[in-house]
Parts: structure tokens; C-alpha cells; sequence
DNA sequence: CTCGTTACGGTTGAT
DNA sequence: TCATCAACCGTAACG
């Protein structure tokens, strides 16, 4: 709601990303074949933002900013967390500082790499749910609450209807995915083509 | 005129 | 709980 106005006239939030809106419309007005610079001109949207927007879907096949914020894992590596998986399976009850005892022990970790006791909880917290069963597998970023499609990297991708437009000799068309009908904008349709949790509006 | 790129001033969020 | 800091943001401007 606090934005600034562009030269165009458009209102945007600086540092934060345009609504899923918008981002969707550029895409929809791109496939009935509209050039960018008009989109630009239209949506009142610097054409550098609809060229990348444009350039990003095309290549991902998703409409969604790239993640913002957050941090890499510095100590809690894969192979830590793994350790630590067994750990609480072979002891539910383990507190997090003997898993950290352990993890140094068993030299998993050095005393310069090793975890904190808060870092361990938040990785009992936050990847290890319920420890009833989960796979002996790597990957998995598994919400306890998880939103209703898969984890895929950051964005999972979204594929778009009749295959015409952009469907590059890239690799969006994501495995499983529906037909979809076609529908013009109307911007309450996002969630239901999206088929996810996004909010528009905030 | 169009559009790919990028400096800039900004925000976010897992560690 | 709180700060850090590298990730991303859109605009404006260059070419």
C-alpha cells in the first residue's frame, strides 16, 4: 500500500517484489502475443522488470520471485543433519546437547563446525517432525505443515495451458501436470492456475 | 524504438 | 531473543 510511482505511472513497493498479479499478467499478455513494450507500457511496469520476469518464466516455467532472504546452512550440512536424525531415532528422548556431544564424539563435527544446541533444536524442530518413520533419505526438505505441493527447489514451476508460446527448448513443462483450461485474467484466478498458496495481496 | 543488462537503494529471513 | 549478511527485489539508465 506504500509504494512509489514509477516513470510510468506504476506504483511499486522498492526491495519488494511486484504482486503475483501483475507478474501473472505479463505472462498472459506475452502469450496472446503482445510485445513487451507495450506490456510495459500497459501494466505500467519497467520494461527491464518485464524482461525479466518474462526471461525467468520462460526458462522456469514459474511466475514467482526468486526466494528472498534466509541464510545457507553454515554447520548444519546434510550429512550433520543426517546424524542427527539417527541419533533421535535411536533415542527419542536424546537432548539436543548430547546430540551435540555426539556429534563431536563420533567426529561428525569438530569443535569449530559443531552445531549449537539452538540449531539443533531447530533441526529437530523443523526437519525432523514426528520421528515415527520418514525415509532413510537425503534431500527432503520436509515441512511438518507442509503447503500443498511438493518442495520443489524454490519455486516449483508452473506450466502454462496450450503449449504455444513459450515452451523453449528449455525444460518447464514440469512432469505431472494437468491440462489446464484457459481462462483470461481476472486476477482471483492466480491461486486456482497456481493451484498453491499464494497471496495476492497483503 | 526495443530490449538485455546492471548499479543502485531497498527488504527479507534462516542461521 | 536478536543481529548478520547474502540472497532477491524493481527502477532507471546505458547501450
Amino acid at each position: 500500500l506504500f509504494g512509489e510511482v514509477n516513470q510510468l505511472g506504476g506504483v511499486f513497493v522498492n526491495g519488494r517484489p511486484l504482486p503475483n498479479a501483475i507478474r501473472l499478467r505479463i505472462v498472459e499478455l506475452a502469450q496472446l502475443g503482445i510485445r513487451p513494450c507495450d506490456i510495459s507500457r500497459q501494466l505500467r511496469v519497467s520494461h527491464g522488470c518485464v524482461s525479466k520476469i518474462l526471461a525467468r518464466y520462460n526458462e522456469t516455467g514459474s511466475i514467482l520471485p526468486g526466494a528472498i532472504g534466509g541464510s545457507k546452512p553454515r554447520v548444519t550440512t546434510p550429512t550433520v543433519v543426517k546424524h542427527i536424525r539417527t541419533y533421535k531415532q535411536r533415542d527419542p528422548g536424546i537432548f539436543a546437547w548430547e546430540i551435540r556431544d555426539r556429534l563431536l564424539a563420533d567426529g561428525v563435527c569438530d569443535k569449530f563446525n559443531l552445531p549449537s544446541v539452538s540449531s539443533i533444536s531447530r533441526i529437530l524442530r523443523n526437519k525432523i517432525g514426528n520421528l515415527s518413520q520418514q525415509g532413510q533419505y537425503e534431500s527432503g526438505k520436509q515441512a511438518p505443515h507442509p503447503p500443498p505441493q511438493p518442495a520443489l527447489p524454490y519455486n516449483h514451476l508452473y506450466s502454462y495451458p496450450t503449449s504455444k508460446v513459450p515452451n523453449p527448448p528449455g525444460m518447464p513443462t514440469l512432469p505431472g501436470h494437468m491440462a489446464m483450461h484457459r481462462i483470461w485474467p481476472s486476477s482471483h484466478s492466480v491461486t486456482d492456475i497456481l493451484g498453491i498458496n499464494i497471496q495476492l495481496d497483503q
